[in-house]
DNA sequence: GTGTTTGCAAATAGTTTGCAAGAAC
DNA sequence: GTTCTTGCAAACTATTTGCAAACAC
């Protein structure tokens, strides 16, 4: 249990009610589950949490800046979250019903690498997201 | 001159001032060009056009769904506008001078249809963005 | 003329910030 | 006890919308 207070520790960030709530709430996402600051924060106040959107705003910026979280931009909206894994992994994302799928293809990496090395850039981050359809039962339940 | 006022028209849209002088901003941009609202806005007001900003957004929203320009979010701040071309391809905008460069991967494109068919998923569209810095000389110009 | 488009000001959505009160160490 | 953190309300940024006046055709 004290496990995310480790974490919290290791980043340099003190250990308190709405930090230790919010990693935990991104350590139970499944994969593919990406939180916006507002879907935390209606989870916090399903759980009875007295803590405020803006708290959930800057206690994720921290968690992006110590590296424990990754923020993405899905088609021009609001901010999504998820825990910051080891392995680089790009998106899929349905405009229908919402759902996320990840995928990592060390090819395209490779490929990347190149394109940017004869561009003379030096690669820092990359977004890539492919947007579309589900072709199988994909109900619009884009909530 | 007439040239734009025909792209406008097959794209069922009035010929007016604001759109016409609009398209001719996007029609100067040199490759890696890319404009916001704002930009185009300010290009206006230089020249002594009197179009108001909500108006621009209007128009380049227009083109957007129109086909005639595309829309990209680079690093979550505003959106920026290029007119559109033919080909496919995608960008890389270095973080401290913000200067867009362009290519396109046939191979990229080809492992990404792969990927999308081993999901299930019917891609209509894709970002892919690499950011970084360029490695030559390159101020801190980011205006 | 009639329907579209525009400019302006006000509204909106998502996110950030100032500040005094409260918690961590 | 001192410094970091929080909650709230207000500010901010990018963008959108309502509406009456102006324009395209």
């Amino acid at each position: 249990m004290a496990l995310e207070n480790q974490e919290l520790r290791k980043a340099g960030l003190k250990v308190t009610l709405p930090r230790v709530k919010i990693y935990q709430i991104l350590e139970r996402a499944g994969e593919g589950d990406h939180f916006s600051a507002e879907d935390i924060y209606k989870i916090l106040m399903e759980q009875g949490e007295d803590v405020g959107l803006a708290t959930v705003y800057r206690v994720l910026t921290q968690f992006e800046a110590a590296g424990l979280v990754s923020r993405h931009h899905f088609e021009g909206a609001h901010s999504v979250f998820e825990l910051a894994r080891d392995e680089h992994h790009d998106h899929v994302v349905c405009v229908k019903c919402g759902k996320v799928r990840e995928f990592s293809e060390p090819k395209v990496s490779e490929i990347l690498d190149k394109v940017a090395e004869e561009l003379g850039f030096s690669i820092t981050e990359r977004t890539l997201y492919l947007y579309g359809t589900c072709k199988d039962g994909c109900e619009d339940d884009k909530a």
